[in-house]
DNA sequence: CCAAGAAGTGAATCGGGATTCACAAAAAAA
DNA sequence: TTTTTTTGTGAATCCCGATTCACTTCTTGG
């Protein structure tokens, strides 16, 4: 028998991986899902179109575990902040402040992320993704509710609500070519928009 | 010379041009943009493929249309409740209500106008439907502001997070697949999220 | 009815990017 | 080193639906 693989090349593999992963994710972040052939990514990852296929079975593959990724990594921070300390209304707060602000950060990949049609497989990825943005919502709305910080309200509703909102008001300013300044105001105001909606009593 | 068009003729081009745009939209309604091939078209509207040519220059300028009298008829209803009778808040809720009774009624509809992923003009289309119906919100907004109903707020912002937030709510029970039930209590969530956010009495 | 122009047909073409594949290079086993 | 297996290459192929176009059929004006 016959090949086992070293540890050196199991780790180049590995690499070349992530490298690919980086490249698409680069991409994208520079200009949408368009930018993004696998021709391209193939030649910033520097490697041959076939080589790609050697590690994701599939363009969509591909794109979904760079979404899922970065949602993913989105998701770790949201819940780093509602796991940590305040009272609701500043955690729900922050969260909010804290998405904003990255995605006005990088607004191609945030574009890309929240919004830009691509395919199928990838937009299911991304309805999951909201999904799961809703659930870091809700239980900061179910924890706000039982501290009376909060009126009863419904609360899958209005974690789906907080997403929807927020997205679409940083979609605009994000979607190409939009200007971008009063980020500033624009976070306040997703801000207190989302507060007031919860019933939060700041305000 | 020759030719020139008698009104039947006139007539009978103008009524393929709304059958296929007829055509067209219940395609999109049954199962998606997905759904809506040009050849399917042209089945569907009892013509050649060729034809469809004739009426329209391309696809995607079809489907722009389609979208865009789909939103216009959706915005001049809007619009009529705005300019009805009644507080501004029962005026929201009406909207909001409305909007949200006929999206859960043709679900694949209002999904691919709300959320499907299309061909880039298409989706230009719905970006600008999306401006039209926050601008609808904005005069509301505007118009609560200055009766004191509602607190002194960032107008776009609002509109933008009104649209994003219902629009959101209700893909998910939208999209393909989802179950249907609880729509009373759905729409109501929604609207009970909307007034809160904008700072309405009532609660 | 005929000629000229317009509308309709649908099979062939086109486009463009994903995917494959015959082959080459590199790595492990012998 | 030789053999075997894996990995890498990139041009060719495939896919698939929009779009075109040579041709047919219908309308209009004479």
């Amino acid at each position: 028998m016959s090949y086992k693989r070293s540890f050196l090349m199991e780790e180049r593999l590995a690499d070349n991986r992530q490298r690919i992963l980086k490249a698409a994710r680069a991409l994208v972040a520079e200009g949408g899902f368009n930018h993004a052939s696998i021709a391209a990514v193939a030649a910033s990852a520097g490697m041959s179109a076939g080589a790609i296929y050697r590690y994701f079975p599939s363009k969509s593959a591909l794109f979904v575990e760079v979404l899922t990724s970065a949602i993913d990594h989105e998701i770790a921070i949201l819940q780093a902040i509602v796991q940590g300390e305040g009272d609701v209304t500043a955690r729900l707060r922050a969260c909010v402040e804290s998405f904003a602000n990255r995605a006005l950060e990088g607004p191609y990949l945030a574009y890309a992320f929240i919004a830009e049609p691509a395919e199928q497989e990838v937009d299911e990825a991304r309805l999951l993704g909201r999904i799961r943005f809703g659930e870091v919502f809700k239980s900061l709305l179910i924890e706000g509710i039982e501290k009376r910080e909060f009126p009863a309200q419904s609360i899958d509703i209005g974690a789906a609500c907080i997403v929807g909102a927020f997205t679409e008001a940083l979609v605009r300013p994000i979607a190409p070519r939009a200007k971008r300044d009063g980020r500033a105001e624009l976070v306040e105001g997703i801000v207190a928009f989302c507060l007031r909606a919860v019933g939060a009593k700041i305000f």
